[in-house]
DNA sequence: TCATCAGTTATCAAATATGATAACTAAGGT
DNA sequence: ACCTTAGTTATCATATTTGATAACTGATGA
């Protein structure tokens, strides 16, 4: 799989977890200290993800980093 | 879980998987067209992986990304 | 002793993530 | 019409990863 499509899926994932939980971009930002541009950045696909930002986006949203991690 | 304990055992389980394989750090760096160099230093935790890169050495592994991560 | 293999550490330039701010769109409700 | 909520996009400075090179240690074998 292509680098681009990897981040595409695991964004792709985190939304899909994030609105299962009900929860808007701006409240999961808020549990992150994270202003909500960059959740929507996050979640957008383009940007490649350190290992502790995925582990903290995680914590938040209540799963594991492989359920985030869980694409194909 | 502080970031430099998820770091430094996400960093611990390559190199158990990577061993357990009967790779040397030179051979997995071969597949993934790194340097040893940067072979050591990804296994010493002190770096915060992206996630392609964790996607690559998982592939060299012939594991998940699961299970690099399948930590505490 | 000498050479090789495995791993470590330091350093550098380049690329990129992160955090912050701001301006914008679009939808809903009053 | 106005306001709020949700999300997007662009831009900036700063920090950090990445890739490369080099010098080093220690162990093993010829």
């Amino acid at each position: 799989m292509k680098d681009e499509i990897l981040l595409k899926k695991v964004a792709a994932r985190i939304r899909t977890i994030r609105i299962e939980k009900g929860m808007s971009q701006q409240e999961l930002a808020a549990e992150l200290d994270y202003e909500k541009s960059n959740m929507s950045r996050l979640e957008s696909g383009t940007v490649n993800l350190k290992l502790t930002t995925l582990y903290k986006v995680a914590q938040a949203l209540e799963v594991s980093m492989s359920e985030l991690l869980d694409v194909e």
